[in-house]
DNA sequence: CGGACGAGGATTTTT
DNA sequence: TCCTCGTCCG
């Protein structure tokens, strides 16, 4: 038997070595999932699987990446070329592409992100007259989101009578309209959004049995990891392909299932049994990673859920320290504390500031953290906000190379046509839309074939279409002939991108630039690798990689995916969701405050609540050595102080497993007392009755958020079955409630590029006295048409220009620029 | 066209 | 608070 099977505990050996029959490893925070994942298959490899037959679906490029190369070490990384290992969305796209005339598509079909999927939805609301505050673009995005994970087509949504009652009932009957134009329009774009590549995976299995029996019969072994966090689309698709082998493998950790609001669903784990009676179940329970006190206490955390599988992890590491509370009285002075905690913990254990970790709920709780961090010069790393992706010059690049990829990209053309600016403005872009509709034509093919005259323009903007149907065709002529990456860097310079950032001066223009280079960059990487891998596995088939290609590819990545090993010793902020996966030797966790976390959306039903409460599991579980948990009583939320009381998950906690920091006084109970303060404090474990004999401080809050529903629960009844039962496709329909929240993306507390400290100020600089500059300056008269007199406070060069902040006596301060307004100079101050 | 300005909105977000 | 979007004006 092989070292790396011999090493494996025994629960982990059965999982790896039982791989002929369904399975499902239900594997515990800490516990060698991914080990086991990657021994079982190279496992089954060493068995005389053929790599072709195994089906490998995970939800991350990163995850995929990391079992492949770990395969590669136990056996050898040509062993791994062959597996079908990737995302959900990658592996479909790339069977879609190669099925794709069969669905009507083109095979160089293009994939919108969440992003565009969400503007056109936005272009078709406008386009109907309706109105955007009934039909929210994001919720409407977000319903047909939701109505293609559980694969209900536009034409299944209108025969749906409860679906449709549901939409007159929230007074958005038109709803089904928009989801069908939508569908038409990414069809005739040639697009499929993320949504798309799973529901017509599905379509392609269920409409074309012979094709559906090819993919069947070729992976003869599927394995799933993450199955907790896997959709309806997910979840048929997989029983589809299993039908006939009936060998899945699922991986997952229904305590860890956080996804629900991206339509995860738990009871794809829960009911796995059920959709394979004789499936095999390992229980993986030894926690590797942590001290006994953070397994435990987080045990008694997840122990409080109704909905799970019964497990009880364990560890056999030391006891370990408590998990150390902090209480603070403003968000400002809880970030405080925390920098002034990792300073003595760093200082004190001999840590490396890569080694910690502070998590919170929300990004906007990151400015504060951050600038505590600043002042005590830690260095850290953000991780979340605005993605490399969905910056505009990347997004913009990205579509240059997605209409030249697909002519019939009518979304990328609208973002190109006039970025940079061209002086093609929105009548003549209606013009070319009158135009191509007339003759049912993409856009891009009416200005490619259609004369000015045929789409109605005058001389001017008829010159400027053309020299852009030129430019567009030249590069698209190229496609056949040229390099990707020439390919690439020929658009980014042609399109004048590239020139029209570098005559800007500010800092956004450099980093603009940086990031092009960087997309740019990428390209022939991605090629140099492709050609590795052909080269090696004797493919000559694939001696040049096109742009086509590497679009699809990139279009699937995100920012894990270009994770720079540079990033080292620098503390790590992120969401707790974004540290799903990872671990560090001391986690923080900030903000555990009732309506913050568990966030006050959740709130509303026991199913939020108990999806905050993995979350905080999964927050919890991150810590190897040590977790301090933080929280406010006030806290600056929308720009208004706020108070807040102390989260119920804190008061879940057994008390034995937490130190509190603070507030001795009123908490302590006598000297010697053992564990009063605690449950004083939060009103764990049956505490609150304490409480309610008239304690003060902290009792009242306990009282208030130990409703009665909670306490009424009395003990606990976790052998209730699982709620919600699992329906499966004949009514998929069910699925559809409740409405998902609105998803729109945020982006707060951004920058994740640029260290601030790196940044270049952009102050303002006085104006030199080149040409017009001195004509003002600061403290001067001077007279405007329409505001009146007023005097100069401030002149400063600004891109070519002179912008002059004028404070008006009537109309208060305006900034204008000196190439536009019409100031007068009037008396030197 | 493109910048200034005001209103409105603001969980989480593997692809 | 602080970012995004739409509108208005030079």
């Amino acid at each position: 038997m092989s070292e790396y099977i011999q090493k494996l505990n025994d629960a982990q050996r059965e999982a790896v070595v039982n791989f002929r029959c369904p399975s499902l490893i239900v594997a515990g925070a800490g516990s060698g999932k991914t080990r086991v994942l990657t021994c079982r298959i190279a496992y089954m490899l060493e068995q005389g699987v053929a790599p072709d037959t195994i089906l490998a679906l995970t939800f991350t490029n990163k995850a995929a990446a990391e079992m492949r190369e770990r395969i590669g070490q136990l056996l050898s990384p040509q062993a791994t070329r062959r597996i079908w290992m990737g995302t959900f969305h990658s592996l479909f796209s790339r069977i879609l592409r190669a099925e794709a005339d069969k669905l009507g598509y083109p095979s160089s079909y293009t994939i919108y992100d969440a992003s565009d999927a969400r503007n056109l939805v936005k272009q078709i609301i406008r386009e109907m007259n309706l109105s955007d505050e009934t039909y929210k673009p994001g919720d409407i995005a977000a319903r047909i989101s939701l109505a293609k994970n559980n694969l209900i087509t536009p034409g299944a949504y209108e025969a749906n009578a409860s679906l449709q009652a549901e939409d007159r009932e929230r007074r958005r009957p038109q709803f089904v309209d928009i989801y069908k134009l939508y569908v038409q329009k990414c069809r005739q774009n040639g697009a499929m959004d993320f949504d798309d590549l799973l529901l017509n995976t599905n379509i392609l299995f269920k409409d074309f049995p012979d094709v559906l029996a090819r993919y069947q019969a070729q992976f003869r072994y599927i394995l799933v990891d993450e199955y907790q966090d896997t959709n309806f689309a997910q979840y048929v698709i997989i029983r589809r392909l299993a039908e006939q082998h009936s060998n899945v493998c699922v991986v997952g950790d229904d305590a860890q299932s956080i996804y629900s609001f991206r339509g995860a669903k738990i009871e794809n784990i829960l009911r796995f049994r059920n959709d394979f009676p004789d499936a095999r179940i390992f229980k993986l329970e030894q926690n590797y990673r942590s001290t006994q006190t953070i397994v435990d206490a987080a045990n008694s955390i997840i122990e409080k859920n109704t909905k799970q599988i019964r497990k009880r992890s364990f560890s056999t590491a030391e006891q370990g320290e408590k998990i150390k509370v902090i209480k603070a009285y403003t968000d400002k002075e809880e970030a405080i504390l925390i920098a002034g905690d990792i300073a003595s913990t760093v200082r004190e254990k001999d840590l490396s500031y890569s080694e910690i970790a502070i998590l919170y709920r929300t990004n906007a709780q990151s400015r504060s953290l951050e600038e505590s961090l600043r002042g005590r010069n830690i260095p850290y790393k953000i991780y979340g906000g605005v993605s490399f992706y969905q910056r505009k010059e990347i997004k913009d690049l990205l579509a240059y190379v997605r209409l030249v990829v697909n002519p019939k990209d009518d979304e990328a053309f609208r973002r190109v046509i006039n970025t940079p600016a061209r002086g093609i403005g929105d009548v003549t872009v209606n013009r070319i839309a009158a135009a191509a509709a007339e003759r049912n034509l993409s856009l891009w093919e009416a200005v490619s074939t259609l004369s000015s005259d045929d789409m109605e323009m005058k001389g001017a903007a008829g010159k400027k279409v053309t020299a852009f149907a030129g430019m567009i065709g030249e590069l698209s002529g190229m496609r056949a002939t040229a390099e990707a990456y020439e390919l690439g860097l020929e658009i980014a310079v042609r399109s004048g991108i590239i020139g029209t950032y570098k005559m800007q001066q500010t800092p956004e223009a450099v980093s603009a630039l940086e990031n092009i280079e960087e997309l740019i960059n990428s390209v022939r990487a991605y090629t140099d690798e492709q050609k590795r891998i052909a080269a090696e596995s004797g493919d000559d088939a694939q001696a040049r990689v096109t742009l086509d290609e590497w679009l699809q590819n990139v279009a699937l990545l995100t920012d894990m995916d270009n994770e720079k090993p540079e990033e080292r010793n620098k503390v790590t902020m992120m969401t707790v969701h974004g540290a799903k996966g990872l671990e560090f030797e001391y986690v923080y966790v900030a903000g555990l405050e009732e309506n913050l976390f568990p966030s006050m959306m959740s709130l509303g039903n026991e199913e939020g609540l108990e999806e905050e409460r993995r979350l905080f599991y999964v927050a919890l579980t991150r810590a190897k050595r040590g977790a301090v948990l933080s929280f406010a009583e006030s806290r600056f939320k929308w720009g208004e102080m706020t108070f807040c009381r102390p989260s119920r998950f804190l008061g879940e906690i057994d008390p034995k497993f937490l130190d509190i920091q603070f507030d001795a006084d009123d908490l302590s109970a006598p000297e010697g007392g053992n564990d009063a303060p605690v449950r004083t404090a939060y009103g764990g474990r049956g505490g609150y009755r304490k409480q309610e004999a008239g304690r003060k401080d902290y009792t009242g809050n306990a009282r208030t958020y130990y409703s009665g529903r909670e306490q009424s629960r009395g003990e606990r009844s976790s052998e209730r079955p699982a709620q919600g039962g699992f329906r499966h496709a004949a009514a998929p329909v069910r699925e559809m409630s409740p409405v998902v929240p609105d998803s729109r993306f945020r982006s707060v507390g951004s920058r994740p590029q640029v260290e601030p400290e790196q940044r270049i100020p952009s102050a303002p600089r006085p104006a030199e006295s080149a040409g017009a500059g001195d004509e003002f300056e600061v403290g001067m008269l001077v007279r405007h048409d329409k505001f009146g007199t007023g005097r100069v406070t401030q002149v400063e060069e600004w891109s070519g220009d002179v912008k002059i902040t004028v404070e008006f006596d009537g109309a208060g301060r305006k900034t204008l620029l000196r190439r536009f307004a019409k100031l007068t100079p009037l008396r030197r101050g």
